[in-house]
DNA sequence: TTGTACGCGTTATCAA
DNA sequence: TTGATAACGCGTACAA
């Protein structure tokens, strides 16, 4: 069994260590149904031969892996990596791991790392979009597999678990605070409308609005949400401001509001004196700013934990499993780019 | 074959095509093997089935897996980002798959990562490592495995490939930079000296100060390299910079720089006009800082490609290949933090 | 408690 | 070109 070149395989390690084979199987799997001493035994001649066993032959006799599997739109975005982090959390104290694999957005990307993760037979699949047609799409097309989440994007709870965040809270969080702090004309800055949660984020700042008697000036859609973009919208919204047409903004991403911020600030306008501006997301780009953004900060390691947490229990429940959609709440952080007009930085 | 619950075999397929089973693995791994009549049949019988080859099964078969597994210290720097883009770039123009998983630079999880991409029997690990120690500890420990490229940091050229960036070069770019103009009283702020890349930058910084007839101040080494580990730093400048005891100043990273420029502005010192401050990586940090901070940029892309592309080389040539160790250039960007005393920030 | 034999889904070899 | 069959390394009933 086995010639010397490779791998020493679970036959070897019976040989060296006296048992059958089955044997050793069992110290591994069922440490219980073995006696201290062969299983002591058997361990000796393991770490003489520096056995590792094969994770594929284990999961083809098993059926599946203990690995979990996360599809990531970006990992330039922290947020993202908080998912990882907490999903990574979840898993290992479940004693599996997670693997990551990065989509960038591209819709061809995460159905081919789904087919990779379904073909791997991992235990389970945390699969996260911000994109309504990419889940059109992708819920369509793909032959049964291991049980997915959804993460970031709510999506009916007859096909899939999820884990969201409550995108409209978020909005009406960021407005809010703008209401709260005197502002009255106020812009939204959204991105591409089949971003969901963009969508979601809007509808919480039009609730707010009304609700409050401020007037909503416009909305602005950019055709992307980085810093570029937010550069376009500021400059076009200084004369806006100077003529006191418009004193807050609600930008629906960070990098938006950074450009938004360093575009109005070039052109002399004060912020939060002339104008308060607020993000989206908590990135680095929020606090890393000259003048720090205001932002909501989505809650992504919890939503990372959660989305492990129900992948696995739907792996361990099987058949009569029910979906669960769990919402989780955004909270708002208060920076300097909204704070009353005497903060200004120094 | 197959009870209804489970997924569908290469055996059903071959049952639903009439042809045998071999011929089905054929048209999978061998095209040309098979008519183009028998081939159509089968292809056919697949998509009814929404047929998907088992992985673990065929590598199990095959010896290897189109696979080819990374290990990241740290996702939230983003040079380590666009080392994964690389190397995904490049293993998907070898129609190979890439897994990320992130150590966050912990031995433990290290050497985790490694030993479940080795039982997984990937193509080929790239294992991102930025300690000397935890190579040392790695090194030692492992068991054999598959082709191993060590990223970022440089190992003997006999024990595996590896590609890493000319840290020293990095230094003296930076710090000659400075020279240039016409800084003289230059300070090194550094970190913990486990960090190999850290080291050899210092490196690079005495080499040109003391060619350069430039002063070296002296050296600090904060606790991390981290925005608040610079803002420390930067505080305890302060008054040198005042009394003209320092004029330059070169960061190992550029959390480290963008912490020290905040904490240098904030107490009224003038960047550059006062001190000019270089920082390392090219990080979000660099351009996002409110005075746009000079640094120098890794080739993470090239460096993630070239792993890649060593790794698979590896697979392939088996026992007779022997490990090259690719070192890659780092540039110099400058930007506000260095610029002439007249091009301040507006 | 330990050993035997079979199955997991695929690849690859060899005949036909 | 196609079909039968032996590995691949391991988990697990089942028998001893």
């Amino acid at each position: 069994m086995g010639n010397p070149r490779s791998r020493p395989s679970i036959g070897d390690v019976a040989a060296l260590a006296g048992v059958s084979l089955g044997t050793v199987s069992n110290v591994l799997n069922h440490p219980d149904r073995v006696s201290a001493a062969t299983a002591e035994k058997v361990a000796r001649a393991m770490a003489m031969l520096e056995y590792l066993p094969d994770g594929n032959a284990r999961t083809l006799a098993a059926g599946s892996s203990r690995t979990v599997g996360i599809i990531l739109p970006d990992l330039a975005n922290s947020l993202f990596v908080d998912v990882a982090r907490g999903a990574e959390a979840a898993a290992e104290e479940a004693d599996h791991t997670l693997m990551i694999a990065n989509s960038d957005t591209r819709l061809e990307r995460e159905s081919r790392y789904l087919r990779t993760f379904t073909q791997a037979r991992v235990a389970g699949i945390l699969l996260t979009l911000n994109d309504e047609e990419h889940y059109a799409a992708i819920a369509g097309g793909t032959p049964r597999s291991a049980p997915t989440v959804m993460l970031n994007l709510a999506v009916p709870v007859a096909r899939s678990c999820s884990v969201s965040v409550d995108n409209a809270l978020g909005g009406r969080l960021a407005t809010q605070h703008l209401v709260d702090t005197g502002r009255r004309r106020l812009v939204f800055v959204g991105g591409p409308t089949t971003l969901d949660p963009i969508r979601h984020r809007e509808r919480g700042f039009t609730d707010v609005v009304s609700a409050s008697g401020a007037t909503h000036v416009r909305t602005i859609t950019p055709d992307g949400v980085n810093r570029s973009d937010g550069w376009a919208v500021g400059t076009g919204l200084v004369e806006d401001v100077r003529a006191g047409r418009v004193d807050g903004v609600v930008a629906a991403t960070d990098l938006l509001a950074a450009g938004i911020v360093h575009a109005l600030t070039a052109a002399d306008v004060e912020v939060p004196g002339q104008v308060s501006v607020v993000g989206y997301d908590n990135n680095q780009a929020a606090w890393d700013s000259p003048i720090p953004i205001s932002t909501v900060a989505q809650p992504g390691e919890a939503m990372g934990r959660a989305g492990a947490e129900l992948v696995l229990a739907e792996a361990r429940a099987g058949a009569d499993h029910v979906h669960r959609a769990v919402v989780l709440e955004p909270t708002l952080v208060v920076r300097a780019s909204t704070a009353g007009p005497t903060a200004l930085m120094r």
